[in-house]
DNA sequence: CAGTAATTTCAGTAATTACTGAAACTACAG
DNA sequence: CTGTAGTTTCAGTAATTACTGAAATTACTG
């Protein structure tokens, strides 16, 4: 891990430790802050040094990434190496973050909920469980549908909601006119 | 792992499995789901019963599940033992997972970054370096401060904020009358 | 098509994380 | 106090996950 500016050692590093909370690995993390704050796009070997990796654990971190969507591949004119960037809007990165995780982390397990509700609860304590899972299915839909309707949102609009989105209390001051929306789609 | 219900099994098998994807582990999983779906609050020894797991192991898993605010410990009359609940509500249950998450998986980063922004950058490479931490810290502050105000609507907003969440675009849609509350913050 | 540069796979090993049983602790009851 | 029921701690071990180097594969180049 050679000739790294403190400040971006130090970002590595970090990732490299949150990556556990992540759901990535250490190695996966600092690659992927490495790709991060380059100026330009770095091939496997480049990665490998700057960080001390084995080339294969690169090789394997790299399609990792690229399966989460957090990293593109990209080819240099005259030369035969794969490189690869991260996309460079943080907004883009934040949304493909938010799909993919909930592809991982809500779609399994709504799945298994979705399967379960279908059964005939019988005794009183399959009806309570089957009740219990019934409130979580739902929460869990509402909150899939949620971000499903967010990522279809257009950048401005996206933007527009962010950026007054801690204003969120006041936007609730207007649930008059807002209700008459909702139930447009009557729930 | 004796005479659970074939569907209660698979919920719980099920959460133990995704256990490791959601930050926590196996055994964490399976004892909240356990407890989830109970109608009634277990003491430490009949969930080390009914999951087959050393009354120890599931001490540690206790701690680490309080530690989340996600089962709450209670006594019952005239018996000395803990005995342990989830919250029954499932919003709760929901923004408390937000808190605790927000809290492990942002708020390190956040203070990392904001740290390296107050460092001076010299070199070209550095700038272009920290200004890609800048951006990452303001979304991510973005980000922080739209949980907490959701944290803090009444539960009958969040419920309306839940219900016709989905209906998000079309809100924006009335976005002229939401930019005039927006611009009050100046932003 | 032979040679070479680049990447991937994979079996073996290292490192980390999870789990257990025994011992220590806590708090109450007689 | 002493005994007992309940809980926690912790050193040792098991299980899982991460990483490596060598070999295999891929895809160009001359």
């Amino acid at each position: 891990m050679n000739t790294l500016d403190p400040m971006v050692q130090a970002f590595i590093l970090h990732f490299g430790e949150m990556g556990s909370r992540w759901g990535i690995n250490r190695t996966v993390g600092q690659i992927y802050a490495l790709l991060y704050v380059s100026e330009d796009p770095l091939n496997a070997e480049q990665i490998s040094e700057r960080l001390g990796l084995s080339r294969s654990n690169v090789s394997m971190s790299l399609k990792e990434l690229q399966s989460w969507r957090l990293v593109q591949l990209q080819h240099l004119p005259g030369d035969r190496k794969d490189y690869f960037a991260t996309p460079d809007d943080v907004l883009d990165i934040a949304l493909t973050l938010l799909e993919e995780r909930r592809k991982r982390e809500l779609d399994p397990t709504l799945t298994l909920l979705r399967q379960s509700l279908l059964e005939e609860a019988s005794t009183g304590e399959q009806k309570h469980a089957q009740k219990k899972l019934q409130e979580m299915c739902a929460l869990m839909e509402q909150v899939s549908d949620w971000s499903d309707d967010l990522l279809k949102l257009s950048r401005s609009d996206l933007e527009l909601l962010l950026r007054f989105g801690n204003k969120v209390p006041r936007l609730l001051e207007m649930k008059d006119k807002i209700a008459v929306l909702g139930k447009k789609k009557g729930n």
